[in-house]
DNA sequence: GTAATATATATTATTTTAATCTATATCAAA
DNA sequence: TTTGATATAGATTAAAATAATATATATTAC
């Protein structure tokens, strides 16, 4: 259970983005050098991020990247999701001695609600949530943390 | 987030020792068998069983394994952990502009958090919850399930 | 029409997972 | 004390997933 890179990436691409808003769109050149990610792997990894409508882009010159969601509404679990592989071929278990559709089942749903239980703790972590502290460094300057 | 191979197989393994635990010391070759899983792996998989001490071993003729804990106290959560990897050099993230310590923190802490809520989930299955419905049938001869 | 950008696809490298192979240690029984 | 049945250990191979790079193409502003 591994927090991977195409996450890891995928949080500083979006922040990246939130945090120049005001620019209009963004090069990815850009943020590769910002967030020292490969051009060509950034490449990649802002494509799942378009196509599940977090991200716009804008082609030829002057073109670029820019949210196409308010921080306030992207979540941890939502970029997460983003790289979800399709599993909808989760390989059914073969069944065997002392081993039932029964068993299978029950193994499937608490499976199933552990999930879920993950991903509603990740729900409540946003894009703003995550830029506050570092537009404001309130969090060096004082001992006092606003949120 | 997947329910791997080595989990699927380590739940039957557990379960068959638990299923036989009358017999005494139960073969792997038997199990091996029974669960259509290749001898050479399972011996692999059973490794780890042993070290977290799940399992009991006899080597020799008229050797084999058997449970070292009863049913009732051991989990799904609890097996998915045997075969978690040694995550402490989980690496570091480099940060960047606009992303600092802070950021990294809120979401190590909803991470850590949400993997335990995961986990807690996965905590109320035991062997003896899988057992039960196997060795009566009661789920496939009628409609009342009784768990 | 040309330079700056994104897009698409293919390729390579690395790591993880799955499975097999070969050799060794241990023990019970004959 | 030998022999055969077992577990143990470590190496090797195969397949799949992840990470990263490369090359060629399509769009658009100027």
């Amino acid at each position: 259970m591994k927090l991977v890179t195409q996450v890891r990436y995928g949080i500083r691409i979006l922040l990246d983005l939130a945090m120049h808003q005001s620019r209009g769109v963004i090069q990815m050149r850009d943020i590769a050098e910002r967030q020292n990610i490969s051009l060509k792997y950034l490449e990649q990894l802002i494509r799942p991020f378009k196509k599940a409508g977090f991200v716009n882009s804008k082609r030829g010159r002057n073109g670029g990247h820019s949210l196409a969601r308010s921080p306030e509404t992207i979540t941890l679990a939502q970029i997460i999701m983003v790289f979800e592989k399709d599993q909808a071929k989760q390989d059914i278990s073969r069944l065997s001695e002392g081993y039932s559709q029964y068993q299978d089942a029950l193994i499937t749903e608490a499976w199933n609600e552990a999930k879920d239980a993950f991903y509603q703790r990740l729900e409540k972590v946003t894009l703003a949530n995550l830029s506050i502290g570092t537009t404001k460094k309130l969090w060096q300057d004082s001992d006092i943390l606003i949120l």
